[in-house]
DNA sequence: TGAAAAGCAGACAAAGCTGTCTAATAGTGC
DNA sequence: GCACTATTAGACAGCTTTGTCTGCTTTTCA
């Protein structure tokens, strides 16, 4: 990847997080990548191109930590926490302003190509987080029921955080997620009962 | 209220809801209102003033919702399974593209009159949860855990809903939900295990 | 050395935005 | 009739936006 584009990407991606999609301007993307006007064009056709450009580095980054989760040998409910640490974690880093599909999926026309990545990001997400109840030994149906809600706390709670300002919706619905898969998982209720 | 009042908030508040704040235009909205700019400005002294009245609007009406959903005589069970119900009517009305204030959250700086609007509605709506809670007999930091868990599943199907253009999250919100209160609760946890 | 590729600055067009202002008109209470 | 208020259309200023284009300079690589 060139210098420039490398560059673009790096600049664009900082500010539509920080201001979202429709408040940043490629006037000002290209001053502070100090890129010129016409290097821009020569790569990416248009601010669209280069938003949804963006979405799938992102898009990309999110798949190799899912994917480092899921081959994680420890159980997994250790993983269940540690998901909802790495979005704590996130949350926290300065600057951070909501997840950046949720953020930039109410600015652009429901037909374009930006919604087809976001559309793809949240699919591959869910099934990240079914694959996640199927580890703890839940089956068919009750799976998909328990990872939707992992999905749903995880969305929430990165949601509510940006709207607040603050980081206890990820301390919440970690604690909720693992008050479902002890619900759920029939070892992890055994042992609960076993303890009462 | 005047007239011309009424139809600015109206048409403001259903262009906004669909597109968001940054993405539609005086201009439009007292095209579509059928309102002169000079009227406008009559009225509002900015954009951003209007936006802040929709949002109270809003607010105002939601509140009103949670009034009567607290008030209701039903258990409290049936209350929250009821509240995602109505979620779900939202969601599946024309033209919703999600929580207002979650969709204006990101267009406006944040030491906004906006923004301040929008604290206070998340605030509420957490302590509607909480209350929920405390109704079905849970108490302390427990009752605060369940109502957290309970606004994070609100906001994540909403959220989810909007991304996806699907109503599964609120079904599947609303099973969580009751899954959640079926744990927490000891009337509840006494009844399931007479049952099994 | 020399050609091809990449990047540069910045003017420019065409359109959009918010907000101001003028001047005329319609309605309402007295 | 008369004063007062609300409303109208629309020109306008001043700014910002995306995207195009020209002409020039730097880098790269064989």
């Amino acid at each position: 990847m060139s210098k420039a584009r490398e560059r673009l990407l790096e600049t664009a991606g900082r500010l539509f997080g920080e201001r979202g999609y429709e408040c940043v301007g490629i006037n000002e993307i290209i001053a502070k990548a100090e890129i010129a006007k016409a290097t821009f064009y020569q790569h990416f056709p248009s601010k669209e191109a280069l938003c949804a450009a963006w979405l799938r580095g992102v898009e990309e980054h999110y798949a190799a930590m899912h994917r480092e989760l899921l081959d994680d040998p420890r159980p997994a409910r250790k993983k269940v926490a540690a998901m909802f640490d790495l979005l704590s974690c996130q949350v926290k880093s300065s600057g951070y302003t909501g997840c950046p599909f949720c953020v930039t999926s109410t600015m652009v026309p429901a037909d374009s190509e930006v919604r087809q990545v976001i559309f793809g990001f949240r699919e591959r997400v869910r099934s990240f987080w079914h694959s996640m109840a199927r580890e703890l030994g839940v089956k068919g149906v009750a799976a998909r029921n328990l990872g939707d809600a992992w999905l749903l706390l995880n969305t929430g709670s990165v949601t509510e955080a940006q709207n607040v300002g603050a980081i206890w919706p990820l301390e919440q619905a970690k604690k909720a997620a693992l008050a479902l898969a002890a619900h759920a998982s029939p070892k992890a209720r055994t042992a609960k009962v076993s303890q009462a």
